[in-house]
DNA sequence: GTCACAATCACCCATCCGGGTGACGACGCG
DNA sequence: CGCGTCGTCACCCGGATGGGTGATTGTGAC
């Protein structure tokens, strides 16, 4: 029913920093290996010297893999379009079960949303028979389960909607 | 007000991994430099000896890397007690806001607590002052934001108490 | 024992909610 | 044009909810 969004945009893109690092530490190995065959290697025994290139390449190496490993913890709420589009959920419907989560009454819901409070009652009522719920919890909770709106952790929401 | 967690234990707890990678650097940086030493001093111009050398260490750093920052994508839900106790939430109070997420009318969570719904009214009545807000959903939204009860991504709840 | 407190239950009352029905204008489609 | 859909608004009504106040019992601390 619902696949998981595998964009190929993002795969590649993980490339990138990935090239970026290796390239860093080729630059970072000739470097060393210039500076201590130049400079350093009759002033400093080669067990000391081989210790440090050990540490500092040690370093860059722990640097790079929690570079590449710390990502993607956001996750950042991709609206479920098809069980919007199954469950026939119009886009004011959904500008209502987006603003029930605020808990407001009915009053206030129609005053954030311009309207008149029949009409909040009206949709309200409507997005009930359709999520199949009897109450304004058990619509946030399904319309959470079902992704038509963000939970808690996810991104706050990009827009209201994607009308203008 | 409320103060995040910040256990003792689970900070110490970090530095055992911390302190076993190290001691592996340690072994690895003295194991290649008696290696290279011995043997291949002679047999290897020491140009390809510094990179390999800076390889290997790179190699191990980026292990240690990953392995220091791949952590915590379970996240399995601890209750933030700190906020129970500022609040002077109790544990009876603690089950009804469990159970209002169930978006059930009083009369059923009466039942499902086995109590008079006079009851259940007068623990919501407490809960919303303490919380300070004034609907069940209100009380739900804050009560994930303290981490009073688990959200719909978090673990399903070890147990409702730890009572018997 | 006295005191505090959690937990339970009761009652009153104003307001809100859920459920149902009806209606009207706007818009797009065939 | 006729038709369906969406969004808006209105009305009614029974039950639920939110906001108070008061009371009782058990438990633990002092």
């Amino acid at each position: 029913m619902i696949s998981p969004v595998t964009d190929p945009a993002a795969i590649r893109g993980l490339w990138r920093p990935v090239l970026f690092y290796a390239a860093a530490l080729a630059l970072g190995a000739f470097a060393l290996e210039w500076l201590q065959y130049r400079f350093w290697a009759r002033m400093i025994p080669l067990e000391i010297m081989i210790g440090l290139i050990g540490a500092a390449f040690a370093a860059l190496g722990v640097w790079v893999g929690m570079r590449l490993t710390r990502r993607a913890p956001p996750a950042p709420f991709v609206r479920n379009e098809a069980a919007l589009k199954s469950l026939a959920i119009t886009p004011r419907e959904l500008d209502v079960l987006e603003a029930l989560v605020s808990g407001d009454s009915n009053k206030e819901l129609a005053r954030t949303l311009g309207v008149s409070p029949n009409t909040v009652k009206t949709h309200i009522a409507r997005l009930f028979d359709k999520l199949g719920v009897t109450s304004r919890i058990q619509a946030i909770e399904t319309g959470r389960d079902l992704r038509l709106i963000p939970a808690a952790g996810d991104t706050p929401t990009p827009t209201t909607r994607s009308d203008g």
